[in-house]
DNA sequence: CTGAAAGCGCTTACAG
DNA sequence: CTGAAAGCGCTTACAG
């Protein structure tokens, strides 16, 4: 009974199809198929139709449907990067999973950062009806929207904009420098360094306020000579070491793991060990990096998935948007053996 | 002028608005808009429908194009691991370009490897009409492919069916394994260790046959005192590398970069540098990993952003099918400082 | 409880 | 060169 013939290709079988083998309507197949609560159908005719059903393997066109019904079942989800960073990979992830959970589909689209690509990708978003689209950026920063979004509803994913004026969800970099120094502090920890990045961004900025903020509620004074600038690089770490060791800090807050990763070469060049010498805690949670150093590092995740499942929770209108401030999502600790 | 009430909210303009603008009818805006070669359009016509869908902003509905042509352009792509690896996004990235080139567009749909979720997210692909799908794993494994699958076109990338049957991509293991190897002995080494996965999979075999396949071609004979099996992860790398230093191997081909970073740990505490007293070169450029180590590593690459594209174009019918042998994909070597 | 009919926005022969 | 009309597969008042 195999009909091995590739789908695509085999005709489809129809509401029509079905109507007629169950001995109905259409109208009739529509209301048992979609299970419709107004219609009163007879037990014998809606069993007719599921046999009918069942063995035409009748699929309903999604399509068809959202063309008589004028309303859409797609999210759009537009990303500057899905390639470059692991990280992509799972704000797609949550937003397909919550989007998924509410009946919705996800239609992705990556731009490279480039503005034709991006006009196209929206464009194209817009034909097919989507409910709605969500813009993403792989590391936290500023955007200015594209006119072309002001056509849909649109939240912004891990960026916000300067203007304003559409929903957005970001990390809360603050809250997660803070729980990154509390940590340390926890771990008995008074003279703490920070390496922080010298690229300009809401992380720069944010994670700085968090360190600052713990050290005051643990009663410890802050130290302008304990924090050092450095790229937010392997590089930048190994290079900050000699400073580090020289400043007599036992513990070290790092802007990201990558940096962390370079504070562990340096460290180990000098004899230092983790966490006995020197306790270091990073940020991002950059998988394959910090699961694998030995020891594997405690860090503080940058929660993509969350800012995934929350974008589209704002889109759909489950989760009140939070006007024009940003939301904000926990970063959470994660704990391993460096701290 | 700002109509800045949310688009999915505001009627859209459809085809016949156009019409009554231009004074003309449907069918014309359909020919204008869709630039049918067969139609004879006078010019002012034309001009007055172009002129009517630039002032009310037309923008064809995608769906109703696809309804009534019968022929949709979307591309599923169902993966097992859209989030757990950083490799899925290049796929997804590979595939979502190519698919573009062609005027196709990517669904995605991510099953965390669970069955039932697999079963939805394919039921929900053939309900949109899909041209084709994709069935993705991340990392190079044979599958039993979900009986759902069989009634629409479906090309597997990065792994392959038992029964075979179904066109398939993947990485060229063998040829990769041989790169690796043929680094090493162009750097002039002779004595190549090789530290291999005790995890059976094609990635073990084929690296291994690639491996031997390089010393043969160069008139080095196989050791089999110099493969050593290890567990794929930085801990086994670590581990082999007092039995590496004792086997006198002045090289080692790692078989990922996971085993190498563990592998550069050993031989720092033995007081080993790389590549002055030993070479090492990895497998997979995960690029956090290999990029960032001291010094970077050479490394041979899993090509995913290739294979989500060479998977659209077999589906396309761009690429033929290669029958029943997978088409294999180049993993191109990516040297570093490491060698 | 069930069906006939109009409509969703487009395309495509077919006339003229 | 251009338009009237049927059709794509479904949904939804509206009758009965």
């Amino acid at each position: 009974m195999s009909t091995s013939a590739r789908g695509s290709h085999t005709p489809s079988v129809t509401m029509r199809d079905v109507a007629e083998v169950a001995g109905v309507s259409v109208a009739t197949v529509s209301h048992v198929v979609n299970d419709k609560p107004g219609a009163r159908i007879g037990e014998d005719a809606r069993r007719r139709v599921q046999e009918a059903v069942a063995s035409l393997g009748y699929r309903p066109n999604a399509l068809a449907k959202t063309l008589s019904q004028g309303t859409s079942r797609f999210i759009g989800l537009v990303a500057d990067q899905i390639a470059t960073t692991p990280f992509a990979g799972q704000i797609i992830h949550g937003a397909q999973d919550e989007a998924w959970k509410h009946g919705y589909v996800l239609l992705v689209a990556n731009t490279d950062g480039n503005d034709e690509a991006e006009a196209e990708a929206i464009a194209m978003m817009l034909e097919h009806q989507v409910h709605g689209v969500l813009y993403s950026t792989w590391y936290h920063r500023e955007v200015v929207v594209p006119e072309a979004l002001h056509a849909t509803d649109t939240v912004l994913v891990g960026c916000f904009a300067a203007e304003g004026g559409l929903p957005a969800v970001v990390p809360d970099e603050e809250q997660g420098g803070r729980t990154a120094t509390e940590e340390l502090l926890a771990a008995g920890h008074r003279r703490i360094a920070f390496i922080n990045t010298t690229t300009p961004s809401p992380a720069q900025t944010g994670r700085l306020a968090g360190y600052r903020s713990a050290l005051e509620g643990a009663g410890v004074e802050f130290d302008d000579a304990l924090v050092f600038p450095a790229s937010p690089e392997q590089g930048g770490g190994y290079a900050t070491t000699p400073r580090i060791v020289a400043s007599g800090a036992t513990a070290v807050f790092c802007h990201n793991d990558r940096v962390a990763m370079g504070l562990y070469d340096g460290l180990r060049e000098q004899g230092l060990r983790i966490p006995e010498d020197v306790a270091v805690i990073g940020f991002d949670n950059q998988d394959v990096i910090a699961a694998h150093l030995r020891p594997p590092l405690s860090t503080v995740a940058l929660p993509h998935y969350e800012l995934g499942a929350a974008g589209v929770r704002i889109l759909l209108g489950i989760d009140a948007d939070t006007g024009s401030e940003p939301r904000l999502i926990v970063c959470p600790p994660i704990l391993r053996q460096s701290v």
